[in-house]
DNA sequence: CTTTGCATTAACAATTATGTTAAATAAAAC
DNA sequence: GTTTTATTTAACATAATTGTTAATGCAAAG
């Protein structure tokens, strides 16, 4: 028996470090840019190999693509169903969608950038079911919610999408932009570490300052 | 003579056809996902004729880059030298990249996702060189009217970087957020279209909001 | 009208990528 | 221990992709 487990383990290292290296090289080079060749150099296995578990690239890349979409819309949920005012939900969320960004500054723009190429992706992947697209259930909790909090005239009457779009657009563009502006000569990298450092808290307050009435 | 014409204006044609081509090409799959036989088949010549005009398919892409970023850098420098109040011109300022950006929706993700991947690509642009980088020319300039208006308690005191991040944050994340906002079924088209007319004034009352004292 | 040089074409070459297969190896079941 | 099944390897096949080249066409200049 203990042999089977370790046949079973080395087969789940097998498949999971394939896994692993393909999500390196999807998230550094993107579906085009990416090579089997060099995944399977990365997992240290031969090339048949990725074909033997995987079957083909494409197959591979959306597992690899619906775990990161997983890892980032899967996150959001939870927050909205604790028992607290709108507001402080507001920056609960805020602070733990930067969170995840700070560990996963990739994930955003590889999502982005592969659905923007080629939207089935989408429609394959986790965000498909309206009922449990875990992205559609997050906004709709959101803006059920945010709803309340304007009739209760918490907050300023304002579309929640607007709000939203403000919380992930400062949130996540400024990761996009790095390379840009240490090439650009705009900021140095030191410089750029600082300024993401107060920005969690920076985001909280101009959403809040646009929230208040 | 007018056969010389006919003769040169041909060649440029075909020239600036593969230019276009190619800036469709690059625009909608990248580097790695272009094909240079698709961007001949797009120009209606045969790909050779793109190896003779251009050599490689890098250095297409090279000028499709720094074409791309100069529309998009270069742009920002004129406002920033009319004599206006810097709150008027912050306001101009965000309607204009919003214009250009609703002209260009592609460009950014373009710039970003490739410099990103390839960073020598900027380096090796328009944002090489320190004096004559627009981008930088223009945030040197926006940096010190901004340290004036405060000086002047115009404004609150803030960086100029937090600032700018704002304004590029808001009005580009929006361009980037469509197709997933579409495909999770967060917004119909219509909806989405709806959006980003309001967008320009929301977004300049909210950068408003969070300068004035 | 002939020569010169640029533009264009079609066929070819080389490399690289993905994917397959049959044989070898190792493990599990009986 | 033998059989059966799963894993791994190496070599091969196919197709796609970038890039080259030699021949052809064509317009302009002398």
């Amino acid at each position: 028996m203990a042999k089977k487990e370790k046949k079973e383990a080395v087969k789940q290292d097998v498949k999971a470090q394939i896994l692993q290296a393909a999500e390196e090289e999807f998230l550094s080079a993107g579906y085009a840019g990416a090579r089997t060749t060099n995944i399977a150099k990365r997992a240290g296995v031969t090339h048949a190999m990725l074909h033997y578990y995987f079957q083909s690239k494409m197959n591979l890349f959306e597992m690899v693509f619906q775990r990161k979409a997983g890892i980032f819309f899967g996150s959001f949920v939870a927050i909205m169903e604790k028992p607290l005012p709108f507001i402080e939900k507001i920056s609960l969320f805020i602070e733990a969608h930067w969170t995840i960004l700070q560990a996963n500054p990739s994930i955003p723009m590889f999502i982005i950038s592969e659905a923007t190429k080629n939207p089935d992706l989408l429609k394959a992947s986790i965000l498909q079911d309206a009922d449990t697209n875990p992205f559609r259930k997050f906004y709709k909790s959101f803006e059920k919610e945010m709803r309340k909090a304007i009739r209760q005239q918490v907050i300023k009457p304002m579309e929640p999408i607007e709000v939203l779009m403000m919380i992930f657009s400062l949130n996540i563009f400024p990761v996009f932009a790095q390379p840009v502006l240490l090439a650009a000569g705009i900021l140095s990298e030191k410089h750029y570490r600082k300024m993401m450092k107060q920005r969690s808290r920076r985001v909280t307050a101009f959403v809040m300052n646009a929230l208040m009435m």
